[in-house]
DNA sequence: CATGAATGAGAATTCATTCAT
DNA sequence: TATGAATGAATTCTCATTCAT
C-alpha cells in the first residue's frame, strides 16, 4: 500500500540533506559553528527550520556527522599516504603536506572542526575525531622510531604537537601567516618543521 | 567646572577595575569563556552588572583587555628567558618549557586565551596577541639561524608551530595527553619535540 | 457526471476511517493525548499525514470523534446495565462495577477520555460526553429516587458525583489506590462508596 | 560596599513576583496551564518574559509554586475545620461545604489545579498536593469509622472518591451543573452526597 | 487519490545591555 | 555614582497543516 520512494524523489531528499551538510560547512568555514545557527543553516540551504529537523535530529547531530565526515575523509587520505612504501620521514612528509594543502582552502573549516568548541555531544564526537587524527601521526612517528629512523621520543606527543603545529599554522580564524609567503613556501616550511621535529635526518631533493 | 580626581578616587577606580579582570579572568579559568557572562563577572567582583559597564563598555572590551594583559605578561617572562646569555637551543627549551609549565597549571586559561573562540572583536585582539606570542619564538629561532645554531629555516612558520605544537598538547579542555603521562615528562617531551624542531642539535644532559 | 462510489470503495473508506481511529485509540490508551501527535496516528495506521486529513478535516475532529465513539459505547453498555430488572441500587452497582473494571484495564485510556486536556473543541465535546455519562447514573438514581429505594436528592449532582468519584479513584495517570490494594477491592470500595452515596441501604451479599 | 535593598525596591520586587503569580493564575482559571504560556503570563503581569526568568528559574517552578501555594492555602483551611470539635460528619459536610463554596468561584482554576496534566515537574507537585488533599478527608473518614460513626470502609479510597465527587460536580471546565440549580443548593447536594456516601447517618438540622 | 516533505508559527529559555531609582 | 531589575532579540526545537509530485 506504501508508495514505493521513486528515485527521483530519493534524489530530492538525498538533495536536501546535502544541502543541509553543504550549508552548514560552508557557514561553519566563514564563521565557525558560532555562525551555524539553524536558522541561519536553513537560510542558506534555503529551506525552513522545520526541514533541518527532518533530517537531523538536533542541531549536534548535524555538526557531529560534519565533523565526522570531514575527519573521516581526511584521515582515510592520510592513511593512504602513510601506507605507502617508503621511508618514515617521507611518508610524515607526505602526510602533513597532503593535509597542509587542503586545510589552507579552508582555514575556518579547519580550524572549526579541530578546534572550536561547541556542545558536548559534538565535544565528544571531535574527542574521537582527534585521536583518529592524533593516531594517523603516532603511526608513522612509532614506525620511525622502531625502524631508527626516528630517535626516541613519546609517539602520543609527538603526534599532537605535529597537529598542534600545522593547526597553527594554518587554521587560525585568521591565518597570521598565509598572507605573506607563498602557500608553496608555507607548506614547505610546515613540512620541514614537522620532519626536523619528529628528529627525521634532513631531507634531501627538496 | 571639571572636577580632578583625587588620588584616592583614582585609586578606587582603578581597584574595581582590577577586580573585574580578576573576576573574570578566574571564571574564565574554571570554565572557560563559556561561563564568563557578565552577570558572572560582576558576582565574582562582587559589584553590579552596571559597574562593570562603567569600567568596560563592553563584555567584548573587558576580555580583549583580559587577553592582551595575559599575553603581555606571559609574553615578558618569556623575552626575559630568551634574552638570557645562553645558547639559542638554551634559550628555546627554556622559554618552550617556562610556558608549558605555567599552562600545565591552569590548562582551562591557556584553552580560553589560545583557543576558544569568542566575539570576532576578541578574535582580532587574539590574532594580535598570538602574534605576540610567535615573535617572541621568532625572534629565538632568527638568532639561532643567524648564528649557525639551527639550520635555515622561516623563522615565522617555525615560530608559529612552536606555538601550535605546545598549545596542541597542553590546551585541550580534554587534554588527551595529560593524564597518561607524568607533567614533567610530558613538558620534556614537548620541549624536546621543539627544539628538534628548530633543529638544535640534540640536547645534552637531560 | 459523479460517480457512484463501488461498495468496494466505501469499504475501503471505512476501513481507513477505522484504522486511523483504532490507531489513535491506541497511542491515547498508551501515553495520553499528549503522544497522540497526527504524525504518530498516520504511522501507527500505516498511512501518510495527508490521508488522515483526507478522513478527517482536522486533529480535533479526529479526536472528537475518537471521544464520542467510545463514551457512546461505554454509555450503550452502562445502558443495557441499569436496563435490566433489578433493584435500583443492584443496577448501580452494576453500572459502576462495569465501568470500573473496565477503566482498570486501560487507565490511561479512561484518563484521556476524562480528564486529560486538549483543545476546546475537543473539550467541548468531552462535556457532552460527560453529561451523557450523567445521564446514565442520573436514570438509575431517578428511578431510585422514585421507587423510594434512594432518599431525595438530585440526581443531576449526585449522578455528577458518582462520575467524579470513580473517576478520580480510577482515571489518574499515576493512580494513587491502585497499587495499594488489589484492584478487586478497590472496585468493591468504589461500588460501595456510591451505593452508600445514593442512600442506598447496605447491600448484602457482597 | 553593596547597597542594602530598601524597602521600597523590596516591596516592588515583591509586588512584581506577585503580579506575575497572580497573572498566572489568572491565566490558569480562565483556560488552564495550556493558556499560560510565559509570553502570555509576562504580558498579562505587563513585564518581559526575561523579568519572568528573574522570578522564577523555569515555567515548572513558576506552576509548582502556583499549586502548592493554593493546596497549602485550601488544606490549612479544611484542616482547622475537621480539627473541630464536632462528630464526624458534621466536619466532613463543614469541609466539604467549605472547598466546594470556594471552587465554584474559579472552577477551571480548581480543575487545573486537580486534574490538568502538564510537565512531570508540574505533575511530581501535583501527586503530592492531592496526597495532601486526600489525606485530610482521609483523617475524617479514619476518625469516623474509628468511633463507630461510620461504616467499616477503606478511608484511602473514601477520601478520593471524596475530592473526585466535588471536583467533578465543581471542577469541569465547564461545569454542567453550575448553571441549572442554585449555588447553594448544588453546595448542599454535594455536601450530602458526600455524607452518604462514608455512610454518615442522615443529617439533620439542615 | 495518496504521499510525506516542507512550512512556519510558536514555545521555553538565555544574556548583553540599559536605565530608573 | 552604583545598583540590579528589566528588556527583548536570539536560539533551539515541535507539530498541525498543506500541497507538489
Amino acid at each position: 500500500m506504501a508508495y514505493r520512494r521513486s528515485p527521483r524523489v530519493q534524489q530530492r531528499l538525498e538533495d536536501n540533506r546535502n544541502r543541509i551538510l553543504s550549508a552548514a560547512r560552508s557557514l561553519v568555514a566563514q564563521g565557525g559553528f558560532r555562525e551555524a545557527s539553524i536558522v541561519a543553516v536553513a537560510d542558506a540551504a534555503d529551506m525552513s527550520t522545520g526541514a533541518v529537523y527532518r533530517y537531523f535530529p538536533s542541531k549536534s547531530d548535524l555538526f557531529v556527522e560534519l565533523l565526522t565526515d570531514a575527519v573521516q575523509r581526511e584521515c582515510a587520505i592520510l592513511r593512504a599516504i602513510i601506507a605507502r612504501p617508503a621511508t618514515a620521514p617521507d611518508r610524515l612528509a607526505a602526510a602533513v603536506e597532503s593535509f597542509a594543502r587542503r586545510a589552507l582552502s579552508g582555514p575556518w573549516l579547519a580550524y572549526a572542526f579541530i578546534i572550536e568548541p561547541v556542545d558536548p555531544e559534538v565535544e565528544a564526537a571531535r574527542l574521537v575525531c582527534r585521536r583518529e587524527f592524533g593516531s594517523v601521526f603516532k603511526e608513522v612517528v612509532r614506525q620511525g622510531v622502531a625502524s631508527g629512523e626516528f630517535p626516541e621520543q613519546s609517539a602520543n606527543v609527538s603526534a599532537a604537537c605535529i597537529v598542534g603545529a600545522f593547526t597553527e599554522a594554518l587554521a587560525r580564524p585568521v591565518t597570521p601567516l598565509a598572507g605573506r609567503i607563498s602557500k608553496t613556501r608555507l607548506v614547505g616550511e610546515i613540512v620541514d618543521f614537522c620532519c626536523r621535529a619528529v628528529g627525521a635526518s634532513p631531507r634531501t631533493g627538496r
